[in-house]
DNA sequence: TTAATCTTTCCAGTAACTGGAAGGTCAAGG
DNA sequence: CCTTGACCTTCCAGTTACTGGAAAGATTAA
């Protein structure tokens, strides 16, 4: 698969494919004769990973160890599950902050009559 | 309130929200007469709805059009529900890739043994 | 009154892309 | 075979949103 279509199959940018190539975090399968980058469906789930972990504030730097859980065979089991149940922890928490911005903006939807006048009640929500 | 008061409360570092207010992303209230910031309640939750927004994803200008929901008596109601609600469609996308990023972890978790067997079976996770 | 702990501005540096130039490759149509 | 258009490559510069640190003024507590 050639760059294009796994970056879509991602969710991700050429741009972006091309660029955690080139820092590693997720590394083409291979090159072709011509020295396109080529990527396997394994390739494409690590980005697909990385993006969701990205998208959700985790660092290149967390990335690379959660997608590390996955690929070191010396890691010891229980290591892995410390370090992904510590992520997890954060990501529940996020699910939570996620639901209050929802209920925020939720508020200011269904308290507004969605007519054209201009006194739209949540004007005074932050006050 | 000064502002590590301020920024404490709305889970911002100090640098963040003097950034904030240099960019006229959300201003401080007022300046006490040395010069320092002072921000009142609705300014912290502005701070706060701005720091939700941003860890999700939404930009500086995002959060400056939601923001404005709540400040331009000249919008109208139609146009506030409008924007709303759109950025309410992408955060429920955004709940449910979470969901995604919350079970893929989570199966790493509960695939380990949690001993120091270092054939955690989640290696072949991506395989 | 002196030390610790704020606060200010300003400027430089970083993380993670992102856009664009210059040029090589490939598949389809004439 | 040749060209055209959509790929791909590297490289380098620019952007967004902070973030760290210096230098100096303000406030508080002992």
């Amino acid at each position: 698969m050639n760059i294009s279509k796994a970056a879509e199959a991602a969710g991700l940018p050429v741009k972006t494919v091309r660029y955690y190539a080139d820092i590693g975090l997720v590394s083409p399968d291979g090159r072709s004769d011509a020295g396109y980058r080529t990527y396997d469906e394994k390739a494409v789930r690590k980005l697909a990973f990385a993006r969701r972990a990205r998208e959700f504030g985790f660092t290149i730097e967390e990335c690379r160890e959660l997608l590390g859980l996955y690929e070191d065979q010396n890691r010891t089991s229980a290591e892995v599950k410390r370090i992904a149940s510590h992520r997890l922890e954060e990501i529940r928490q996020k699910q939570s902050e996620l639901q209050k911005l929802h209920d925020e903006l939720s508020h200011v939807v269904s308290a507004c009559r969605g007519d054209n006048m201009p006194d739209c009640p949540i004007i005074d929500h932050f006050s």
